[in-house]
DNA sequence: GCGGATCAC
DNA sequence: TATGGTGATCCGC
């Protein structure tokens, strides 16, 4: 059949789309077998004209065209001598090889079809036949859905259409987070410091086990895995290797239920990557993966060859991480997740399409006595509070506030985002949602209060010491480890909220005093730090400290370290600070002299793995498996 | 610093 | 008929 130019042109867009609307779980296991053109036929058609297809077309056209920019930019390197960032890169190369560490053991780990493996031990008639876990969207399904072509990610009546007799099972998330713990019971054994990455996944450094009872990591792994599966009856797959980057690629060498191990040698690792395509490793994604493969770059050893042009094209960010991606570098370290910082809690929800304002404005109050919940929960305020909202279209749109102080109740949340909502109904007259969300970000911690005091600055008793029992010690060194190093991160440690008080309104009052307090403190202890001014603890007694004078971080003037003068002082500056006023008509283009964003990109600060987000997995409410 | 985009799970 | 929620990071402006 013979086709216009036009339609020929449509025909060829839609091939990356249709490569798009696979989901970005298309690298998971099996689906080896599956007849990949067509299945891409049934979900294209499956999905064709709906408005979530138009939001993916219009945004394929998107990265088409910032694909075509960047091939013009490296037809443009190329006519250049680019000697100068060949040598810099090959330094850059050089530098990281002094880096390498092949002298630990890390292994990564992975339950196989968590979720659905989970469902199969309470209905063992479930292993027969294709099923999913999920409602609107497949969290995970069992290798039979798979071979169907089925996957996580997947929109339920798409995946019904790949294998019609496919069984849809609700999710029962507190089973799933039961039998995790059962894992993680005996994982703990090989590794007490091991690293929840998510529900479902960890990583470990048996180094030290290995060593200790004189046995070989493979066949440690193998101990493992076969005590995991005769103690929960769950399979897990395992990557060993020198470094978690190289662990996680492992881990989905053999899987489900085997194990790969790579050698700890520099050629071995070498090897691997050459022929590595880059979506293996983890943070290169579909959109990655077609930039990189535009200019020439299909596997990690690709990288080479385009080293004196990938700064230019991608950031010297991602310039950094394709580097140590060619080279099969990553960190050796592995830490429990409670031990990493977090930087937001927020919640959002999908909902039939509404567009009414008071309705909208309900919507609004409800996420943020969601929001309410996850801040008391987790003890955090924030001093930032992002709404989100996605349109009928699925278009995506976020806009923030910065309240005069740190907020955390459902009546702050919603008094401060109220007005980015109506500025978005007028931005867009009468918009259409389909989902709704609210985040805090730039967290103030509620920290215990022996935490304060240990900077030196006391608290005004109140009733709840009765149930506190902290006996101000003078041991820092103990608690150094564990407020100095990581400040924010002990979410388990503090005593949570009686849930019998947490609605009684005089109770709540109080507490919400004293988390004023506390806030005031942790920020200005917070302020300080980001002055570079380490806060030493004095070992001497607290009433020195009052007697101490101290520069206003906000104001720059010196003041009274007591504690009175201190929040007072601090009210009143906060007060005086000019806050984006949101209600405020759009006269957007009369700065011009907007400063130029600093180029805080430097060359050799390690990307920070993508992903993997720390976090108490407890608190996860959904995971896709 | 803000908003959009990408990524992982 | 119809396509998720939580959290992190990076980039351009």
């Amino acid at each position: 059949m013979a086709e216009s130019p036009a339609e020929e042109k449509t025909v060829v867009e839609h091939e990356t789309l249709k490569y798009s609307l696979l989901g970005p779980s298309l690298t998971k296991s099996g689906q080896d077998n599956v007849d990949q053109q067509k299945v891409s036929e049934i979900i294209y058609n499956a999905s064709k004209g709906s408005k979530y297809f138009n939001n993916e077309e219009a945004r394929d056209k998107n990265l088409t065209q910032k694909i075509e920019r960047i091939l013009e930019k490296k037809a443009q390197l190329e006519k250049l001598d680019l000697a100068s960032d060949r040598r810099k890169a090959d330094e850059y190369i050089a530098e990281l090889e002094l880096s390498r560490d092949l002298s630990q053991v890390v292994v990564h780990i992975d339950c196989d079809a968590f979720y659905a493996a989970v469902e199969e031990l309470d209905r063992p008639g479930l292993k027969d036949v294709p099923f999913a876990v999920g409602g609107g969207v497949l969290t995970t399904c069992n290798y039979h859905a798979r071979k169907f072509g089925c996957r996580s990610g997947m929109a339920g009546f798409v995946a019904k259409k790949l294998c019609p007799e496919l069984i849809m099972l609700k999710l029962n998330f507190d089973k799933y987070t039961a039998k995790a713990q059962e894992v993680r019971e005996i994982i703990v054994d090989y590794d007490p410091r091991f690293e929840s990455a998510s529900i479902d996944e960890a990583y470990l450094n048996i180094t030290e086990y290995c060593r200790r009872n004189n046995i070989e990591p493979e066949e440690a792994v193998e101990q493992l895995r076969r005590e995991v599966h005769e103690k929960t009856k769950i399979t897990i797959s395992a990557g060993i290797a020198a470094n978690a980057k190289l662990a996680k690629i492992c881990s989905n060498k053999n899987k489900p239920n085997g194990q790969f191990s790579l050698p700890r040698d520099r050629n071995a690792i070498m090897a691997f990557m050459r022929d590595l395509p880059t979506r293996k490793v983890n943070g290169v994604g579909r959109v990655f993966e077609r930039e990189l493969d535009a200019v020439g770059v299909k596997t990690c050893g690709d990288i080479y060859q385009y080293r004196q042009y990938l700064a230019k094209l991608f950031g010297d960010k991602a310039f950094a991480y394709l580097m140590q991606c060619y080279l099969g570098l990553g960190r050796t370290t592995v830490q429990p997740a409670e031990e990493y910082e977090r930087k937001s809690v927020g919640t959002e929800s999908t909902f039939g399409e509404m567009s009414n304002t008071a309705e909208l404005r309900d919507k609004l109050l409800a996420t943020a006595q969601e929001l309410e919940k996850d801040m008391v929960r987790t003890q955090f305020k924030g001093r930032t509070i992002c709404l989100k909202v996605k349109l009928h279209t699925f278009e995506v749109f976020t806009r923030q506030v910065i309240p005069p102080k740190a907020i955390y109740l459902a009546h702050d949340l919603y008094k401060y985002s109220l007005p980015m909502l109506s500025k978005l109904e007028q931005e867009f007259p009468g918009m259409k949602l389909r989902l709704m969300g609210l985040r805090c970000t730039h967290l103030v911690s509620m920290k215990k209060p022996d935490t304060m005091a240990f900077f030196g600055f006391k608290r005004k008793p109140t009733s709840l010491d009765a149930i506190e029992s902290d006996s101000p010690s003078t041991d820092t060194s103990k608690r150094k480890a564990s407020t100095l190093s990581t400040p924010d991160s002990n979410e388990e440690q503090w005593e949570s909220w009686p849930d019998e008080l947490l609605f009684e309104d005089a109770e709540r009052q109080e507490r919400e005093d004293e988390m004023q307090e506390l806030e005031t403190l942790s920020q200005e202890i917070d302020k300080r730090r980001h002055h570079g001014k380490e806060i030493v603890p004095n070992p001497k007694k607290g009433e020195e400290v009052e007697e101490e004078w101290w520069d206003c971080p906000i104001c720059g003037r010196p003041q009274s370290a007591s504690e009175k003068a201190f929040n007072e002082h601090i009210d009143l500056c906060l007060s005086r600070q000019t806050i984006r006023d949101v209600v405020q008509e759009t006269t957007e283009s009369k700065s011009t002299d907007s400063t130029p964003a600093p180029k805080k990109a430097r060359l050799g600060n390690e990307k920070k793995e993508r992903g993997g987000l720390p976090g108490d997995p407890k608190q996860r409410r959904l995971c896709f498996g």
